[in-house]
DNA sequence: GAAATATTTGTTAACGGTTTCAGTTTAAGT
DNA sequence: ACTTAAACTGAAACCGTTAACAAATATTTC
């Protein structure tokens, strides 16, 4: 393995020459400077990072934390988040990937070995940890899951106007009964989308009626019996929106199973736009959560924090996307 | 931030001294060292990777290579292979995650940076980056694809043992009329996955009929276009074995297209058991494809590596599991 | 053309660990 | 008690890099 000393001895000059001239000093005369470079390639030198990161103090790695690897992180979701940070991390960075319930020492999180941190945040439970990621004073950014403290530079989607906008939609095509199955009680998206559904119904002056509005925590079997409670009732709605996509594949199974036609009979709005939402029978509408959009945004706000440690934290929130698909239909 | 130089100031020793009882050096006196241990942990002391990195020539880091991060990877992928790495990769290496697609440079791939480098290959665009670790000398594996190099340790399913199980099991259903919609061409999957459906046939005696061999290349559409054309034969099978999920789902669109009842006129078979297999309508029956145990196994035989150079590479099969769904009926 | 200044390069000491080799105890043997 | 071996500890060098400071060389300036 060749170091910049063998450089500096092929080029006659030492080595602290050989390590200004690649990492662009100023200092070094243009043609000295050429000569290494053309050395360097030409030696097929490639820097040994445990040195640099040794006397820069810096590990060139960022983290990225998810809640749990293990269980529940629906798939798609770690995929565009890698995806989309990837798209913005420079090369000399490298990216490793935990789960924060998998923590076994939170000591284990230091300066050192992150030289900054992204939690992809999908639960409370990850308050601890991010507790101690303030202390370390590790740059942080919180992904996902929007946070009251402020001053913590948290990247969301604009949840509630994406549900607003959704359900305007179905307004529009003259649904009138319009039911809603509630996402895990105790978290933010759930109240967040719940005030979307109201936003949108309150502005066209419908009617908030408390048997439409159905518990769930986001598993797929909620979704399955909230829709079923829904179908038992003696005036159903003709259009439900599910808090999540896995909920409204539940719902969807409850059609099934009651012989409801969709979405002729009864119409459905998920969130999410996981993967499959485009496979189920009907398709389905969904409002498109950008995971990947938050990551790189993040990435990108988490990037320039390094750069500069003193800017203020901001809460930064990203658009949602309508994608209109096939399981809402016209009122007749 | 504290070093091994300020717990020996603590504890009136060497640094060395300190060294050696924090990494279980016998000569030692077990109090000195107890001592020593004891005043590490009441410092909180943490290791300095780079440091250590620097000194003993080894990452810490282990390599998780995809083909691809942006295009193509299903995400239930991406998660189950870093969850059974997770589960057997020891806290004190990091994952690192990459797609081999947006490498630049392969000579930024060097024994310094990965101790040792997982390859979930999905492709044979990864050969060449693969001739290049081989090259490098970082122990290495090779996990999901299977590769005809001897010299590579590898870690594959049991493909073809595992559409024959799947087959005999849809033959003991009292299905005659069989077609196969295959994966891509040039795969080595696809031939594997052939071949098992083959096996069960001629095991059981049954004709193998041209027509229905069918061609797809493991996308929706594929899946969507063949059961088409199985559709439109004049004798249609009465099972169809599709070569992975996605395909699966889209010979299920094209019977609904159709007004094909499942499982009533038609079964089907799938290939992965993807998340979404279990939500389609009817739940598909398919062939799980283990990742996370070949992740497991994979990173397991990895380190064994790590710690003993020289141990032989050899090729590993991890068994399929048959699972039963609904999108397969017995024949009346 | 010498002094002053600007530009470029080199010397040396970190960074935080491990390891070789030498030195000091302690225990054993006589 | 006195040598001798065994057990333990310490001093110093090293890993590959950057950085503070010193030194050398080139360029102005008068």
């Amino acid at each position: 393995m060749i170091t910049i000393k063998d450089i500096a001895r092929v080029a006659g000059v030492s080595h602290t020459t050989v390590s200004r001239a690649l990492n662009g000093n100023p200092l070094i005369k243009k043609e000295t400077r050429d000569r290494i470079e053309r050395i360097a390639a030409e030696l097929n030198y490639i820097p040994n990072y445990s040195a640099k990161s040794l006397v820069m103090k810096k590990s060139y790695t960022i983290g990225l934390f998810f809640s749990s690897i293990d269980q529940g992180t629906s798939a798609s979701f770690l995929v565009d988040a890698i995806k989309g940070i990837h798209q913005v991390l420079d090369e000399n960075y490298s990216l490793t990937v935990h789960g924060i319930d998998s923590i076994r020492h939170y000591d284990a999180i230091t300066p050192r070995r992150f030289d900054g941190v992204l939690v992809m945040s999908q639960s409370e439970a990850d308050n601890a940890f991010i507790y101690h990621l303030k202390q370390t004073g590790i740059p942080f950014v919180v992904l996902n899951r929007q946070l009251d403290d402020p001053g913590i530079l948290n990247v969301v989607a604009n949840d509630r106007e994406g549900v607003r906008e959704a359900l305007d939609y179905g307004i529009g095509l003259g649904h009138r009964k319009i039911a809603i199955i509630e996402g895990k009680a105790g978290f933010k998206s759930t109240t967040e989308r719940k005030q979307g559904f109201m936003d949108s119904l309150i502005s066209h002056r419908l009617p908030l009626v408390p048997d439409y509005f159905t518990a769930g925590d986001y598993g797929v079997e909620s979704g399955y019996n909230a829709m079923m409670s829904l179908l038992s009732l003696s005036d159903p709605p003709t259009l439900v929106f599910c808090s999540n996509d896995d909920m409204a594949i539940g719902a969807l199974n409850a059609c099934y199973a009651r012989g409801v036609a969709l979405p002729g009979q009864l119409s459905l709005i998920g969130f999410d736009d996981i993967l499959f939402s485009q496979y189920t029978y009907p398709p389905l509408t969904t409002i498109r959560k950008p995971i990947a959009d938050i990551s790189k945004l993040g990435t990108t706000k988490l990037i320039e924090r390094l750069e500069q440690p003193d800017s203020a934290p901001e809460q930064l929130f990203v658009q949602t996307e309508l994608i209109v698909r096939q399981s809402v239909a016209a009122v007749t």
